[in-house]
DNA sequence: CGCACCCTTGATCCTGCTCAAAGAAAGTGG
DNA sequence: CCACTTTCTTTGAGCAGGATCAAGGGTGCG
């Protein structure tokens, strides 16, 4: 298990002028399609734009939930601590995805930057407010929020039942299609976070997510052509592996 | 949906004459107080009350979601399958909890009854039309909803990095915990899950379950009234294992 | 170049799983 | 009501998947 090493919080760059819905590469995906012209203002009159260095703390379990966030670019971890330090990461988060949707009163998770990141940032209240106003907004956000919730289960099943194999074959297989999604190519990988994130992910230890890895590059089945940079180079066989 | 295939369908109960959210248990709770007058009546007007058997199947992974249901009484479990019939129990519902909200296309999990159940089903197409008409209880759901994904986290963490002992420890004073704020009293407690299901839950085997009860048993934190009915007899140092 | 950090690989250990058997409940039919 | 069956639970013995401990190798950075 892996001790949380962050640095201390870092100074923040100041709101951007204006926040353009074109620019922010999820909200035109999934969240701002096809919002009209009236709503879009009324969101960027309250958005902040932030930039976030790798390894630095954006939330922290248990901190006021005071703000929404939307990554635009990099990669965000997710995680809760017991108090000895063990770790479980709940999720990552990948541009579009939202963070702090699910805390009513406090976050329910910590959350740290894996890459470079931007994100946008909503007051919480305000946020709530534009919603009180535009409700099928708060429908865009319910229907995402389910989507995590089906997610967790998915999750749930991986950590209770699967394999250390299939718990690997799938993560690899989860992220590939994720990347697809957003435009990536079929079958190259890229894996930002270290060896300690997986394990901490799926519940495994380092040891064993590289131990498993070597498994599948000597099966063929990936190809590692940097530390981060995988290739799946037999996805049907992978994917017989996770067998769900 | 499906209708139950485990056991024949029983004939349902029709509808009551008007839903009266004082004899709903769960809704009276979290979901009806202080609605007025006009929107209990349009729920009323769409709900239809069921009685289940134990075993019997309420929905099926995969089966297209047209029903939402809410617990009046008894106990569901929740689970999803791997192919090869490993199994893992997402969760619990207690007579409030909602079944099928985070569903959009398909049920994401099957239902099945642990005791007798009784449920109000409502048609997803009739109550997002009254959710549309009266958008504040979309906002109750969406909160509900974030709740579940709270929990979803909690187990995550449970499940990927909590010893057996833990895992034990925390189900007991969750379920307490759980059945008090419904009014039950304290330490004295129900497990109508059979012990195949719990450990499904906490992902182990059902001999690790029976031991480590066994063992809270010998170090006298708990006592067994009977296979269903314990007792937690040393609360505190339950929570101690727990440390979380 | 040297240090720090991360990753890989090997050896050994241990928690929880598997296999097995017997006891306790609960249903079933006479 | 009781004999019989089925299902669930408990307990024991042995095993193994993944954890822990340890050492060495890459890689990036000052």
């Amino acid at each position: 298990m892996t001790l949380p090493r962050a640095k201390p919080n870092q100074p923040r760059i100041a709101p951007c002028a204006a926040m353009d819905c074109r620019a922010c590469e999820f909200r035109s995906l999934t969240f701002c399609a096809g919002l009209p012209e009236r709503e879009i203002a009324e969101l960027s009159a309250i958005v902040t734009r932030l930039r976030i260095e790798p390894q630095q703390v954006i939330i922290q379990e248990g901190d006021p939930a005071d703000h929404v966030f939307n990554v635009t670019s990099g990669v965000v971890k997710l995680y809760k601590l017991l108090l000895d330090g063990r770790r479980q990461i709940t999720g990552f988060l990948l541009p579009g995805d939202f963070l702090g949707l699910s805390s009513r009163v406090g976050y329910a998770y910590s959350a740290e930057a894996v890459t470079d990141v931007s994100l946008c940032r909503f007051p919480r209240q305000r946020l709530e407010e534009a919603f009180d106003r535009f409700p099928h907004l708060r429908r865009r956000l319910f229907d995402i929020a389910n989507d995590e919730l089906v997610a967790a289960q998915d999750q749930m099943l991986l950590l209770g039942r699967k394999t250390a194999l299939e718990k690997i074959a799938s993560f690899l297989l989860q992220l590939s299609e994720r990347e697809q999604r957003r435009g990536a190519g079929l079958g190259s990988l890229d894996l930002p976070m270290t060896r300690g994130d997986i394990a901490d992910y799926l519940g495994l230890t380092i040891e064993t997510v590289s131990r498993t890895l070597s498994q599948l590059k000597g099966q063929a089945l990936i190809k590692q052509k940097s530390l981060s940079e995988i290739e799946l180079t037999n996805i049907d066989a992978l994917q017989e592996i996770t067998e769900s």
